[in-house]
DNA sequence: TTGCGATGTCGTAAATGCTGGCCATTCTGA
DNA sequence: TCAGAATGGCCAGCATTTACGACATCGCAA
């Protein structure tokens, strides 16, 4: 690859005009800007931005790390960190880590490599100290709807308390009293928090929580076959279940079609998260939907802000969340 | 940031040492390796990967750049791709364009900037000329999905004139004879050759192709949505309409369910690409499908070799569609 | 006309954090 | 004793930015 020098040498000048013609910056005679520009132009180009971010110390790229890609809630609020990031000409740099402990350290330790400006996570881990030691303990980070225990970090995350009780209550209010739960991945908050709401919902109804009414999940398809298929066992199985999120209801979906069981009419289902796109084709289920790409927005300018260096003190953002009836529950 | 020298200076011993510990090299004494590991450990210490790429002449880095990362087709070939990288112990970072030729003339130079090693681009462009300045020319580059008119170099796509055939096959079989078709986004070569399939395909069942059956489209909902307006509104709409791809059928869809029209009853609709998770939930449109994580498996492995120097020549790699029926058409 | 500070233009060289070739020294075993 | 092997330091190089300094030019007051 051509260096500045190499520019240098072809335009007839130091590499440091080139370096300021490429910057656009002040004190370099028009004549000698065109020259180099012309240069520039017909080499194609390009600085190595790695270069520059050693000796500017900054890289002008946030990082985001989710740990489902294929989760349309995580796209989605990577969107609204996108157009947040381009308008301040930052690039935006993604890592996938497929739910896993081990992907999601190499990922971090990864950016924090390449020194990002700024680390947006939404965390597999359970605890701060799984992932801390992969983390620069100067970097702007944001948590993004999971807050590792012990790790203090702004945070952008939705009412997930408040979204379990509005599942409990339409369910409740459609007569549903057994009302079963397959719960996220353990020790994430978010999927505490779901299950804590809902067990706080039913004893507001009156209802004693049963243990056996709350099946382990995963986040994932396969926790959600896994946890329905538990729930169904039962000698007396719930009339109605809710998923601690969209992806898990998929699989409970899957399952009950394998068996042969209808939804709404043998069972009702909702979850958390919206399916935008699914939902499209078919508005099926009730859920309970967070303004996901407004958390993507709001979660990029409080990394924006931190990176500034206003506010020193640690900011939680939390967002309602909002019920979305369609038909996958009935009345009983 | 410590950088490698602070480490030398605590560990007593010179930055060639810590390198070397840093990066398993032989020719270091186990007590030696011992202590700097120490520090190393201590201090949590991350080497300067812009650094080191500045010496090495590589990042050990692949870029993905798709236009849609909403679209599960998409993510699910990034998926491939990172399983892929992942074995060879390589970053991949992502870019998403939405489709915008000049957000991806910028995530272009972005990532030639970073000097990553290698590039899979699924590109908004219609000519190669659109784009070609924004690329290094002597980057391993591999095309996915889409060919940029007059752009050299590894391909990985699918027949799409076969799946296009497969699709009117489908319809022509239940009796459909107007068949309607909402094209991609102009001049990109997928929509082109869905386009043609189609055309062809016609013609080889003895039907002429008529122009008013087929409907611009983008690639994106709106598209859909216009798309099957313009189709109803023809004074002898289709039976049946295939969308050129998966977003356009679900934009289409709405559109339908505002006019209050029923799928499959007043109107048969397929396309191409699966919707994953959605098809998960509702097994509802019949679609012509690619082995999309394959796909991305795929295109990692050309890349890689162009890395490794192996095989100069272009090659190009393509992909049979599957007919998954479902139940998004009927017989007439 | 001269003098001189302000301003504009540009080059030199150091610094950034890392690797790797080269060389010097020490150690090991025959 | 001596050939290697093992160990580890020195320094150049990678592609940038930037502080500093050298000149040139200009405006304007003396």
């Amino acid at each position: 690859m051509a260096s500045i020098y190499d520019i240098a040498k072809m335009a007839g000048v130091s590499v440091a005009t080139v370096s300021r013609v490429i910057n656009g910056e002040k004190y370099v005679a028009p004549e000698t800007r065109e020259k180099v520009q012309k240069i520039l132009r017909e080499t194609g180009f390009i600085p190595n931005a790695n270069a520059k971010s050693l000796t500017k110390k900054k890289t002008n790229t946030m990082a985001v790390v989710v740990p489902d890609l294929t989760n349309p809630f995580f796209t989605e609020i990577i969107r609204g960190i996108e157009q947040q990031a381009a308008q301040r000409k930052m690039a935006v740099i993604i890592a996938n880590t497929d739910e896993d402990l081990e992907h999601e350290r190499l990922a971090i330790r990864s950016l924090m490599g390449r020194r990002v400006d700024a680390l947006i996570l939404a965390s597999a881990a359970r605890a701060g100290k799984e992932i801390r030691s992969s983390l620069r303990d100067d970097i702007p980070l944001v948590l993004l709807d999971r807050k590792p225990n012990g790790l203090e970090a702004d945070l952008v995350r939705s009412d997930d308390r408040g979204g379990a009780e509005i599942l409990v209550d339409y369910l409740f209010a459609l007569g549903h009293r057994r009302i079963g739960f397959i719960s996220g991945k353990a020790g994430i908050s978010t999927a505490k928090n779901r299950l804590e709401g809902y067990v706080a919902a039913l004893r507001g109804h009156g209802l004693e929580p049963e243990q056996e009414l709350m099946a382990p999940g995963d986040f994932q398809r396969t926790g959600g076959r896994e946890g329905i298929l538990k729930l169904l066992a039962l000698a007396q199985p719930p009339t109605a279940v809710i998923a601690a999120n969209n992806i898990e209801a998929i699989g409970a979906l899957e399952a009950l079609r394998e068996k042969k069981l209808d939804v709404p009419g043998d069972l009702s289902l909702v979850c958390f998260d919206d399916l935008e796109l699914a939902s499209q084709v078919y508005p099926f289920l009730t859920v309970a939907a967070q303004p996901v790409k407004t958390m993507g927005a709001v979660a990029a300018q409080l990394a924006l802000e931190r990176l500034a260096g206003q506010s020193s003190q640690r900011r939680e953002v939390v967002m309602r969340m909002t019920l979305l009836e369609r038909r996958s529950c009935r009345r009983v």
